[in-house]
RNA sequence: GGUUCCGUAGCUCAGUUGGAUAGAGCAACAGCCUUCUAAGCUGUGGGUCGAGCGUUCGAGUCGCUCCGGAAUCACCA
């Protein structure tokens, strides 16, 4: 079992390559430069910092000179000025300076900014890198459900995150196949198969007109009610708790019956066949609906085998121990963990078992040079083992094995219980939000005009937009708390607003196809933009190196949280400026192909997070 | 108890390799639609960045010690 909720191990730090901007890169060289020609000395790069200019100050890139007065011999102020001073001079594209303490805060000319919107304009698929052959291949596991329940709120988080991890890394230039484990055998599959077989009166989910997995996930509650209830009349009845829960006759049932599916006893795998089958079908509707797709999915039914192989393998090899009653044991003390059991004593698999088998059984079908494990924060610990076992079973390639682990979903009044019927189903609040995006429609009298499939088209979008945004804007590594009211908001920080941000854009472009038609695709690079539009044109060109970065941190809150802030830039200039009012035509089409951008970033952007892009809303 | 993670505004979250006066949204209050979509824009109030010590020219960010919360330490998955 994967998701239900959950810390952090083993994140690979993967140095990150500086931000490199065009217009960053001039300044070094000319930095260094003035360094050269002011003290005569050549300046590391490492000294060299250089960020943004914070909004408060004048300029646009800030040199930090503290690090430079051991070379200068002059005092944070006067290093700035006489570097400020030799750059004004001798680089076109810097317009002016000044020096606050020890920043100097360099002005770039607004000339240069229309001239670097230009360049990415007719960069045709800005910000994403395509695979080389040479690229690396990412195998990314995420979802991974228990066939024997629906899946919920925290499987949503891990299914938003993965899915979003392998668009994010495609995009900077990985190969990446998206893969699943499914958990479809044991005790958990064999308790709904008992259930079914007692109270089901051979029922199927058509005939109660419910999905698949609900079905079968109600049989899975069913068997629990009436365990309990068995328990408590045998503890009535003078037993231990101890001895009830083993003893009660369901438990028995099921115990049974796990025993005769691993002998591969026919009925009962035909029963087995005919259950999961219903609830894969469930889980296709509620994929779909999600928008994740996986191009391999693996079952633990199948892995588990080839787990017991290796270990046996090993065992004769001399990696393993094995103890007295015949269980096989790895020794990780050196390794500051402890022993960690790999078979029963009776020969049968455990979950760490089937993991090294799905693992090899992956690696000799991709030959990947990553794994990445999306699965929650409480089984460090298993994955942790699971990438050092296999290291000492004569695997190298488990050290490009990654737990991407991600915190627990909880609630507003605490952690999800199913005991006490908290756990908010995926269905339902897929449902619930593209009703709330459907009713708010309505309210603000939006979608005049269109089909009754449009419509509902176009509030799906939102529903899962605000769903999905509300997740991954979120720091993965971090619990967080859904709150439901919060959750289905359309205004602020949230998934519709950037969407309603591309919408008006798309609105605007449409009509000026109609009006001033396809005149935003001349150059416009000899504008002089003001401050707003500056403000964009710099966002717009973190873009690419933003991507890189996401993928290096394994991180979509980061493209979510830019989205977001491209998006409110983009408002501020739309509201302050008129685009197809411009009476100077020059000024139009730059202004035109200002927002065309924003637009084509803000739906890639959307694109990484899964989510779709409406052309009116 | 061991290990790991988290703690930033009333609430939910951002905060770049350590840089300037710590930012958004929600909630509250006050404004802006004759003009490209008001799901928008503008303004006001709101903080001992859990606490302390240290490193540094400079700490929300790095180190140590506490405090508070979570996860994990199964012949469960």
């Amino acid at each position: 079992m994967r998701c239900n909720s959950g810390q952090i191990v083993q994140k690979e730090i993967l140095s990150l390559q500086p931000k490199l901007h065009w217009m960053e890169n001039l300044l070094r060289m000319g930095i260094r430069e003035a360094v050269r020609s002011l003290w005569r000395t050549d300046v590391g790069d490492e000294l060299l910092q250089i960020q943004k200019t914070r909004k408060e100050f004048e300029g646009d890139l800030t040199l930090v000179t503290f690090p430079l007065t051991r070379l200068s011999r002059r005092s944070p102020e006067q290093t700035a000025v006489e570097i400020g001073e030799y750059l004004a001079g001798h680089l076109e594209a810097v317009s002016g300076y000044n020096v606050i303490k020890g920043f100097l805060n360099i002005a770039i000319a607004p000339a240069e900014w229309a001239r670097r919107l230009q360049s990415i304009a007719s960069v045709s698929s800005y910000g994403f890198i395509q695979a080389s052959p040479g690229a690396d291949t990412v195998v990314i596991e995420y979802s991974s459900p228990n066939t024997n329940k629906p899946l919920h709120l925290g499987h949503i988080r891990n299914n938003l995150l993965g899915f979003s991890l392998s668009r994010i890394n495609e995009a900077a230039g990985s190969k990446v196949i998206r893969t699943n484990i499914v958990n479809d055998r044991g005790i958990h599959i064999c308790k709904s198969m008992v259930a079914w077989q007692m109270f089901g009166n051979g029922r199927k989910p058509e005939d109660e007109g419910k999905k698949g997995d609900h079905f079968v996930g109600d049989f899975y509650v069913m068997f629990e009610k009436r365990y309990r209830e068995q328990t408590e009349e045998l503890v009535a009845a003078g037993s231990t708790p101890e001895e009830a829960r083993e003893n009660a006759p369901l438990m028995l049932e099921a115990r049974r019956m796990l025993i005769k599916w691993e002998a591969g006893d026919e009925q009962t795998v035909s029963l087995w066949q005919m259950m999961n089958g219903w609830v894969y079908e469930g889980f296709d509707v509620t994929y779909k609906a999600l928008g994740v797709e996986f191009d391999k999915i693996y079952y633990e039914s199948e892995t588990y085998k080839t787990g017991r192989e290796l270990v046996l393998k090993s065992l004769e090899e001399g990696h393993l121990i094995r103890k007295e009653d015949g269980s096989v044991w790895i020794d990780l003390t050196a390794d500051k963990l402890d022993q960690k059991l790999l078979l029963r004593s009776d020969g049968t698999a455990v979950y760490m078992t089937q993991d090294l088998g799905t693992a090899v059984i992956r690696y000799n079908d991709f030959h990947f040079d990553r794994h990445i494990y999306v699965v929650g924060n409480e089984q460090n610990y298993h994955f942790q083992v699971l990438a050092i076992t296999l290291q000492r079973m004569g695997y190298p390639w488990a050290a490009g094995l990654h737990h991407f682990s991600y915190g627990m979903v909880e609630l507003p009044e605490g952690r999800m219980k199913s005991r006490e019927g908290t756990v908010v189903d995926a269905d339902d609040l897929i449902a619930e939000m593209t009703a709330t995006a459907t009713a708010m429609s309505q309210e603000l009298g939006k979608l005049g005009g269109y089909s009754q499939a449009e419509k509902e088209n176009i509030c799906r979008q939102i529903g899962l937009g605000a769903l999905k945004y509300y997740i991954l804007k979120v720091d993965p590594k971090k619990n967080m708390t859904f709150n439901p009211a919060e959750s289905i908001d359309f205004n602020g920080n949230t998934g519709p607003f950037i969407q309603y941000t591309y919408a008006r854009i798309r609105s605007v472009m449409k009509k000026a196809e109609e009006t001033v038609a396809g005149t935003h695709e001349e150059n416009c690079s000899d504008v002089i933009p003001n401050a707003k539009e500056i403000s964009v044109i710099k966002l717009l060109n973190d873009f690419p190196a933003l991507v890189q970065e996401a993928a290096a941190e394994l991180s979509p809150a980061l493209i979510a949280n830019y989205c977001y802030d491209l998006a409110r830039e983009f408002n501020q200039f739309y509201h302050d400026y008129s685009i197809l009012g411009e009476d100077d035509k020059k000024l139009r089409n730059f202004r035109l192909k200002l927002s065309e951008l924003t637009g084509r970033v803000l739906e890639r952007g959307l694109w990484l997070l899964g989510i779709e892009a409406p052309e009116r809303m």
